[in-house]
DNA sequence: AATCCGGGGTT
DNA sequence: AACCCAGGATT
């Protein structure tokens, strides 16, 4: 590996990232939770807002799970900031402040190896392999490996590889150049690879096949869901919110919603239970994409006449934007 | 080892 | 519309 010439591009050509100018522990924890699955603009606003808000792990800590689910709305993945509020209560509790030993910051609820190398390498400096997809991308180019990198296996394979590397590297460059050559050269579609530090000794470039590595498995189809979803309005003119108990979307606050094709049959199934409402009109239909799911919804608009749900809360229209609601929901106009 | 967790981007 | 991206926890 041309560590030398890898580094060297790091550093006159990487971004100038907010959560990059300080070593701070606490902050590159909190931008790796976010940056979990999430791209580098995506997270840049939220981070930081966070840390304006929260500045230090004991600020954090002091705050409460519905807070912090309004913080980071829109971010998705919404458990890992579960975990996040987890941990942040045990450090402080064991008022040692953030944990310095590998093993004490892969412990923390929410952290698991790639975080926990991307926190000991970015903020201690220490020799502990970040394996992200941006370096899964790069390393299996560069060796050319057809492995399929979504089996546990040929990732803990290629950890051990990337392990030996740092640990003859910097390891708080050479983690944060491998992700950023991953993110402006080593793309997965159109790499730039005349221009790539690496491209002397890169083997899929040297076959032409960059681009048909990494080898991933093709994800399971997405499961699709018919919803009947309504804007509920009672006596008062306010607003019928449902805090959602699912695992999915758990904490984020919903307009009631049905599994069901039919607004007929929503409306019998809610009497039956003694609801009554009247349906003033159909709105529109929205489609909404998650990883394994896809939810179709039908949105109506109605008056509560009589009953209600013991999960149902009245909510002042303009109070909405104030709880924590999923994209899905907080799309419906 | 397989499944559950969001949301945004590109083609 | 169809495709891409991708860590951690749970089971």
């Amino acid at each position: 590996m041309d560590i030398k010439k890898l580094e060297a591009w790091y550093e006159s050509n990487h971004r100038k990232l907010l959560f990059r100018e300080t070593s701070d522990p606490y902050k590159i924890w909190v931008s790796e939770i976010m940056l979990q699955q999430t791209q580098v603009e995506t997270v840049l606003p939220f981070f930081k807002s966070f840390i304006k808000k929260y500045p230090t792990v004991e600020r954090l800590a002091k705050t409460d799970q519905e807070t912090l689910k309004k913080d980071v709305e829109g971010l998705g993945y919404y458990r890992r900031f579960k975990y996040m509020l987890l941990a942040a209560k045990q450090i402080v509790d064991k008022n040692s402040g953030f944990p310095s030993k590998y093993q004490d910051v892969l412990a923390l609820p929410g952290v698991g190896k790639y975080t926990a190398g991307a926190i000991m390498s970015i903020a201690y400096n220490e020799p502990y392999s970040a394996l992200d997809g941006n370096v899964i991308r790069v390393l299996s180019r560069y060796l050319n490996l057809n492995d399929d990198f979504r089996v546990e296996k040929n990732k803990k394979n290629l950890d051990q590889i990337n392990q030996e590397i740092i640990e003859s590297a910097r390891p708080r460059i050479y983690t944060q150049s491998l992700m950023e050559l991953g993110a402006l050269i080593c793309r997965p579609k159109n790499p730039k690879c005349e221009i790539c530090p690496l491209n002397e000794h890169c083997i899929a470039y040297e076959l032409n096949i960059q681009e048909t590595l990494p080898v991933m498995a093709k994800l399971k189809d997405k499961k699709e869901f018919n919803y009947i979803t309504l804007k509920l309005y009672d006596k008062n003119d306010q607003i019928v919110l449902r805090k959602r108990t699912e695992s999915l979307l758990e904490g984020m606050y919903e307009y009631p919603q049905f599994e069901s094709e039919s607004i007929f049959d929503v409306i019998s199934t809610l009497e039956s239970n003694g609801v009554v409402i009247d349906v003033i009109n159909k709105e529109m239909n929205y489609k909404h994409i998650f990883t394994h799911q896809i939810w179709y919804m039908k949105v109506f608009e109605a008056r509560l006449l009589k009953g209600k749900d013991l999960s149902w809360m009245m909510v002042d229209k303009e109070k909405i934007k104030q709880l924590p609601m999923a994209v899905a929901h907080r799309k419906i106009k």
